[in-house]
RNA sequence: GCUGCUGUAGCUCAGUGGUAGAGCACUUCCUUGGUAAGGAAGAGGUCAUGGGUUCAAGUCCCAUCAGCAGCUCCA
């Protein structure tokens, strides 16, 4: 029974003690009824729903007459940070607003390492107006004014924000906010934003705020939609942290996969050779040839088979598997055997698109006569559709290519080839197949985003019955191949199909069913695991693994994915027990995502310094002098033989300049010979990371690394880790 | 693809409309050494490409190409 009356609420906290305010009190009164300093230091308060400012009244957020379950969020709870930072945004949108005349708010939420507000001005903000507004962001901190929220119906909001000019809030209002009766408003001085909320109680609690860049952007993520000016900031409870931040930063663009790929010789992408295509240089090479090796004896043993397809094949192909249509802009333009080809094709383009008239057609058809092409049953009365059946005719009869954008199609055809009976399944055909995507010029991004990539392909053809145990397989194929590279922190996402889309192909059973095998498999394997609708592939569900790398960066690594549709497209089919045709069920997984992508990350992740087992040049062999030459080759020619990445320095410097440069180029050890040495049979063995380790006989040295390179040990030069980066910014929702 | 910024030696970068520069790397010579830089000399450039303005363009303007950041996208 509770005590509570309608003018006062019960409140209960964390620890389990109830509390009685009046119904007008709030979160912060509470918190001063515990203590002063407490109340200070309060950001914001959690209650069921979510989280709420600390200064509303506690009579607004009871729902019944229970207690409410309220949690004091202090700087020291990571969802303060998101809080304040979008409290941030806002002052940073007030300090834009003072300085800059005719400026339309457009949103301003919050991002994993700060947030930005997108605006629209004609002046363009450069950089250099950064140290202004900064000037500006900080009198407003200092004035300390709180936050004030205000609830308002949906016409006064619309009048309230055409009465400030802003017409993009106002057109929210019209669309996006079209089913709100009331929305609420955030008032800071002079400064009224349309918000959602949560906000800090005053300003003054943003300790350290930086803008850090300026981008454009478009209004509601629509690329033909109004162009925007995005200010990107970051804001912390205290400098300190700030500081840490900008070191992450520092620390990611040192470890830049493109600049150490230059320094090191690993990869090299050029004009002449294509945007987007990656030239592996002989370093790179090795490591990509220790991942594959690795890779394909460990598949091998799990019961993969091997197999290789072409780099083209015929549109056809791509057009029964319902890529070639649903990805005709990413893909480089088909390849036609004869020169008329390109032209058809183009035609039939229009034709679908209905921007060609009977004039144009007239001349396409003349033109094609040119090139020999008669097309008797093209009628110009007949309907668009029926004309490109002629057209796509002949294009059947002249063959059309596409450079391979993926390789499921040929690996369904790989399945089809032979007849195929249940007690052959699961049937797990792997390939590094290198495919090809014309992604667009924007997206490049060194290794990492290319148009010419190797994904470790594999496709397993199974029963129903077996999905899951597959699909269990994989999952720890993918955990075991992310641990021997040593990366240990990662959480799974689970794209599902968003219910509401027209993107997906296949049955709504086939959806449940894989959807609801994948889940099963991941609640039983302990990952952590989230799910995201509407990220699915268009065919199916997909595990993605999300592994954060040792500067506390996300990267979208290994996937693997559920198929209902292209064994049905392909009409797949083996010979169950009981002699019926039956259609088998697909896994596309691929534990690296791209040779490309990996590797890059790698880059990053070790900062070019690879473990042992992955090394481009594990040992170096530097001779004292050219005295101690003949006997340094003859070393590493043992090391070599001992299947060891080895070079010599055969330089003329000093020994201190040869173990310099090994070590900036991080050659995992050097082995120093002298005369010493070369009377004994030694050699004095240095680590990249510990230093000199003494002299021992040559084969001691080789067994030591043999057993650092079986054991695939990760051993880092640089281990770093920040704390206070990164936030999940979908903790909070401060956007309507 | 869109918006903005950038493009000078192999690399990192200086360069005021008036003779193209530095450090590192490279080549040659000297030096022959014991755990993070020995010394000297030399070579290396269509200043991204194409136009334009100007007596004169690496420098100013336009276009193209490429790179970077962000947006959008990622089978």
């Amino acid at each position: 029974m509770s005590t509570a009356t309608a003018a006062n609420v019960q409140v209960k906290l964390p620890d389990g003690t109830l509390v009685e305010h009046p119904s007008d009190a709030t979160s912060l009164d509470v918190a001063r009824a515990i203590s002063e300093g407490l109340a200070r230091s309060v950001i914001a308060a959690e209650i069921s729903e979510g989280i709420v400012d600390a200064a509303r009244p506690l009579g607004e957020l009871a729902t019944d007459n229970q207690p409410i379950e309220l949690k004091l969020l202090t700087s020291r709870d990571e969802a303060a940070l998101s809080v304040l930072r979008h409290s941030a945004a806002h002052v940073m949108a007030r300090a834009v607003m003072r300085l800059y005349e005719g400026v339309s708010l457009a949103f301003g939420p919050v991002t994993e390492g700060g947030f930005y507000y997108d605006f629209e001005l004609d002046e363009k903000i450069s950089e250099e107006d950064f140290p202004k507004i900064e000037a500006e962001i900080k009198k407003i901190i200092k004035d300390k004014e709180p936050f004030e929220r205000f609830i308002v119906d949906r016409a006064e909001a619309r009048k309230l924000c055409d009465d400030l000019d802003q017409d993009l809030k106002v057109e929210h209002i019209d669309t996006g906010l079209a089913d709100q009766a009331t929305v609420s408003f955030y008032r800071q001085g002079e400064f009224i934003d349309l918000c959602r909320g949560p906000h800090i109680p005053d300003a003054g609690k943003i300790k350290a705020i930086k803008l850090m860049s300026v981008a454009g952007s478009h209004w509601k993520a629509d690329t033909a939609g109004r162009q925007l000016q995005r200010l990107y900031g970051t804001a912390f409870f205290d400098k300190k942290e700030l500081k840490a931040y900008l070191e992450q930063i520092e620390e990611a663009k040192r470890r830049d996969h493109r600049v150490l790929g230059k320094q090191h010789g690993l990869f090299a992408i050029n004009p002449e050779v294509g945007q987007g295509l990656c030239l592996w240089l002989p370093k790179g090479a090795r490591v990509r040839v220790a991942l594959e090796d690795f890779l394909r004896k460990e598949l091998l043993s799990r019961g993969y088979d091997p197999v290789y397809s072409p780099h083209i094949g015929r549109v056809e192909m791509y057009e029964t598997s319902g890529h070639f249509p649903y990805y005709r802009d990413s893909q480089f333009a088909p390849l036609f055997g004869s020169e008329v080809g390109a032209m058809l094709d183009a035609w039939s383009q229009k034709l679908e698109q209905g921007t060609i008239d009977r004039d144009g057609e007239e001349k396409l058809i003349e033109a094609a006569k040119v090139f020999g092409v008669e097309l008797p049953n093209y009628k110009l009365s007949a309907a668009p559709e029926a004309k490109q059946n002629v057209l796509h005719e002949w294009q059947l009869v002249n063959e059309r290519y596409l450079l391979k954008p993926m390789n499921c199609p040929h690996h369904c055809q790989i399945f089809k080839a032979q007849q195929r009976s249940y007690r052959q399944l699961p049937l797990r055909l792997f390939e590094f197949g290198t495919v090809y995507r014309h992604e667009q010029t924007g997206e490049l991004n060194g290794m990492l985003r290319v148009r010419g990539l190797t994904q470790d392909d594999a496709h397993i053809f199974c029963t129903a019955d077996q999905v899951e145990h597959e699909f269990r397989a994989t999952i720890e194929l993918t955990q075991f191949v992310l641990r021997s590279v040593g990366l240990d922190d990662y959480s799974v996402q689970l794209s599902l199909r968003d219910p509401n889309s027209d993107k997906y192909v296949g049955s709504e059973q086939n959806w449940n069913q894989a959807e609801g095998a994948l889940r099963g498999v991941l609640e039983q394997s302990g990952l952590t695991f989230n799910e995201e609708e509407g990220e699915a592939a268009f065919y199916g569900p997909k595990a993605d693994f999300m592994v954060r790398d040792c500067i506390g960066r996300s990267w979208q690594l290994g996937t693997v994915q559920l198929d209902y549709n292209l064994p049905e497209r392909f009409k797949l089919e083996y010979n169950g027990r009981d002699n019926q045709a039956h259609r088998p069920v697909m896994i596309h997984r691929a534990p690296f995502g791209s040779l490309e992508r990996f590797t890059g990350m790698l880059i990053e992740h070790f900062a070019g310094a690879f473990p042992l087992w992955l090394s481009p040049e594990q040992i170096r062999v530097l001779p004292l002098s050219d005295k101690s030459l003949d006997y340094a080759v003859a070393v590493a020619k043992q090391l070599d033989e001992a299947g060891l990445k080895v070079t010599v320095d055969s330089s003329g410097g000093k020994v201190q300049a040869k173990i310099r440069n090994a070590q900036l180029d991080l050659v995992n050890y050097m082995a120093v010979v002298g005369p010493k040495e070369a009377e004994t049979g030694m050699v004095a063995l240095r680590d990249r990371i510990d230093g000199d380790l003494g002299s021992m006989p040559t084969a001691e040295a080789v067994a030591r690394l043999k057993q650092e390179i079986q054991s695939r040990q990760v051993r880092q030069v640089v281990q770093t880790s920040f704390a206070a980066a990164a936030v999940d910014s979908d903790a909070i929702g401060n956007e309507y």
